[in-house]
DNA sequence: TCTGGGGTCCTAGGACCC
DNA sequence: TCTGGGGTCCTAGGACCC
């Protein structure tokens, strides 16, 4: 593989600041190198590796342009790590102070004396719990991990994630720059103004959930194979239950009848319950949806209403259109996520 | 600096089929 | 007819990134 150059990017962005802000620095590295892939919600990579070359700079260079940029139009201060690959970058950034610039060079000497000496918590992919198993194996910083057989390590931590510790132990990370990643799933939350025990305000929220989700899912012609519900309780506890559909779909009546369903299995008995999520995962083009076989008289009524509901979105705002049983105050806040 | 929550990936185990 | 191993699909839960 011919050598790379990316940047990790963190943005400062004060706790005020507009969403769109955000928006606009990425719009601005895009500017640099179309490889930039947006890490909300303050940071993003860089693929400079085609740059270099148009601009005839370094990579520290032109991280010193993107800083100069983000101050000069945005106020913004930004901290960049610069490395040959993504791991190596975010690390690297994360060992800047802010407002700062650090480059690692590409030598294998450079990388080794950067890693090996750093806690084996400090490597991407391993967390509290990962450190805690290791240290107990005696495996205290990243350059012991590096020197310990890959099998040994698929040993501890099963198959992927051992190769993939030792990899990147020893500086390897393929993980490409993906630009314009699609959304790979798609979420609303209800949270109640007081906990709520009443099942019939809880469906209420489910209700006011797929409407939202299925207006978005229909803007972005994509339909969904499966769904998550999340229910939040008093106590901070919660329960996650997944459903794979029989058939994807968008369409607000399927995904109620589907969320009505995974909360029916909860058998939730005066549960306070604190909020509701519904997340739309698995997400595909429309286009893949296979033909539909339903020929329920009331299914192709609610889908001419949906449809004229969704043309009157489009012209008046989403605002515009709010099925009668969701008199819920405040509107549930989209969410996308992106690879 | 710490905390919390949203999103993603991985794994284990069960069900089912061949 | 019975058994068992290997796929595949699905769900719950853990771990991690940001």
């Amino acid at each position: 593989m011919t050598e790379r150059h990316i940047l990790r990017i963190h943005f400062h962005l004060p706790d005020t600041s507009d969403a769109d802000v955000y928006e606009r620095l990425v719009e601005q590295l895009h500017g640099i190198s179309p490889r930039t892939q947006a890490l909300p919600p303050a940071d993003a990579d860089c693929d400079v590796t085609g740059a270099l070359r148009y601009y005839g700079r370094t990579p520290y260079e032109l991280a010193q342009l993107i800083q100069l940029r983000a101050l000069a139009l945005y106020g913004i201060a930004t901290t960049i790590g610069s490395a040959g690959n993504r791991m190596l970058a975010a690390m690297a950034a994360d060992a800047t102070a802010p407002g700062g610039i650090s480059h690692l060079d590409n030598s294998p000497e450079a990388i080794a004396g950067f890693l090996r000496p750093r806690p084996i918590g400090a490597l991407y992919g391993v967390g509290p719990a990962t450190a805690n198993l290791l240290a107990r194996h005696g495996l205290h910083t990243i350059g012991t991990a590096a020197d310990t057989p890959p099998g040994t390590l698929q040993r501890l931590l099963g198959k992927t994630h051992g190769r993939l510790l030792h990899e990147r132990a020893r500086g390897i990370d393929d993980r490409s720059v993906v630009p314009q990643a699609t959304a790979r799933s798609c979420s609303a939350d209800h949270v109640f103004d007081r906990d709520e025990l009443d099942p019939d305000r809880h469906r209420q929220a489910l209700l006011g959930l797929t409407e939202h989700l299925g207006t978005i899912l229909r803007t972005e012609r994509q339909i969904v194979r499966r769904l998550t519900l999340t229910v939040r309780y008093a106590d901070r506890t919660a329960t996650v239950r997944t459903r794979t559909l029989t058939e994807p779909t968008h369409h607000t009546a399927a995904l109620t009848r589907a969320a009505y369903d995974i909360y029916a299995t909860l058998g939730l008995q005066r549960a306070r319950v604190r909020g509701i999520a519904l997340r739309a995962e698995d997400l595909q083009p429309a286009e893949r949806a296979t033909t539909q076989l339903t020929f329920d008289p009331g299914d192709d009524k609610r889908r001419r209403i949906e449809a004229a509901a969704d043309k009157a979105r489009a012209r008046f705002g989403p605002a515009a259109v709010i099925p009668a049983t969701t008199a819920i105050p405040g509107t549930p806040g989209p969410c996308r996520s992106y690879e």
